[in-house]
DNA sequence: TCTTATATCCCACAAACATGGGATACCCCG
DNA sequence: CGGGGTATCCCATGTTTGTGGGATATAAGA
């Protein structure tokens, strides 16, 4: 059986999960609050649930603040974050705070139950657009990347200096004299626009080049 | 109508695989390689499927570098890995490179389906245990944060570090003398365990403090 | 109260870096 | 065939950084 809560705003969207939820034999839920405040009023180690279905766009603390809170004090308890935003601020703000899902309010009731007993297993489960929008995230960086104006080797000697190596252990590294590496970071610095170490390291890191 | 290709070297899995997609009615199996070489020989803007299930550990070219030669090459193909691998550095070498999706192999039929449908619909589909890596992406970087030992001012040093300003500027922009840098510097080199500015900027920028 | 951590400042020396000059050789493209 | 980009190497000079010593003051804990 898995415990289930959910904090949401509107009473319709509220209920009709709730009753959903209970309607099914291998889950019921717990709790149904309106806020975040309300939700934590009653939450302690006995009536912890194993899922909490959250919104974000609530009255009071947002449901990404409660997220932070609940997280930070019990463990083991997985968070869906549950709203209609599909806006990628949101989404990585969700995700780097400990969301284990994020589904959209138009997502099915099956679907719903679908993505608790997932993430009750221990999987993860995000609604199709959301999803889209984490693989867009990494394929960020990507494009930028191959227009690079750096020569392969230029690019070997980026990583030497990105990896902490003074010119002398990326001059052994690759086998070449330390004022090939000099003459090649005159090169970059030429084509990055920059003066010195630090700004090619962060340009690097940073999908900049 | 959806064209779909497949590249995998598991003579049972590719057909397997090909003969359920044509028994649907909404899709077709356009192509079925054994290897990304097979494959890119018979691939040109006639034949372009719309959704390509690759295999990542094939004989010859892996199914990574396909990808990255397909989507770099072709634009409009949605290309879902297909693979054994849960290994982290696997997915976001693929989610990076281009994949719009990452199946497992043992996914069901029907699953596969749904996945390729999603995608071709401009959706996006993981397995959970892959979902459930990604979450975890984001995850980390969080709990670090929270454990650095760097005092305020020390973050105030490192960032300017990273912006890639010299101690003079650094002193400058803090109003202090760069006699003051320098020893907050050493501070953080002992608390870091480091011995030079790139590595603080590297452990700062990739979340390590 | 005494230690510890923090923040501030100073000096000195060696290593590393930034920048300006070169040179040679290769390859590709117009 | 000549110019441009790349890769390789060398020298000189000045600046920046890394590391070792200090010193002082303040606030927080043991």
């Amino acid at each position: 059986m898995i415990n289930v809560a959910i904090v949401e705003d509107d009473d319709v969207i509220r209920e009709g999960v709730k009753e959903y939820l209970d309607s099914q034999e291998n889950m019921v839920c717990t709790a149904a609050k309106s806020s975040v405040e309300r939700f934590l009023a009653i939450l302690n180690e006995e009536t912890l649930p194993d899922v909490i279905l959250m919104d974000i766009g609530l009255p009071g603390m947002s449901g990404i603040s409660g997220m932070k809170l609940i997280t930070e004090k019990y463990t083991g308890v997985s968070i869906i974050m549950f709203t209609v935003y599909i806006d990628s601020h949101k989404i990585f703000e969700s995700l780097c705070a400990g969301a284990s899902g994020y589904l959209l309010k138009n997502t099915s009731f099956p679907d719903m139950k679908l993505a608790i007993e997932t993430i009750h297993a221990g999987g993860s489960m995000m609604s199709p657009p959301i999803a889209r929008k984490v693989m867009e995230h990494f394929h960020t960086g990507r494009k930028k990347q191959v227009t690079s104006p750096l020569t392969d080797k230029e690019k070997e000697i980026v990583q030497g200096l990105v990896d902490g190596l003074s010119y002398k252990m990326i001059a052994d590294s690759s086998s070449i004299s330390i004022e090939t590496v000099r003459s090649h970071i005159k090169n970059i610095y030429k084509k990055l626009h920059v003066h010195c170490k630090a700004d090619v390291i962060r340009k690097s890191l940073t999908g900049e080049i």
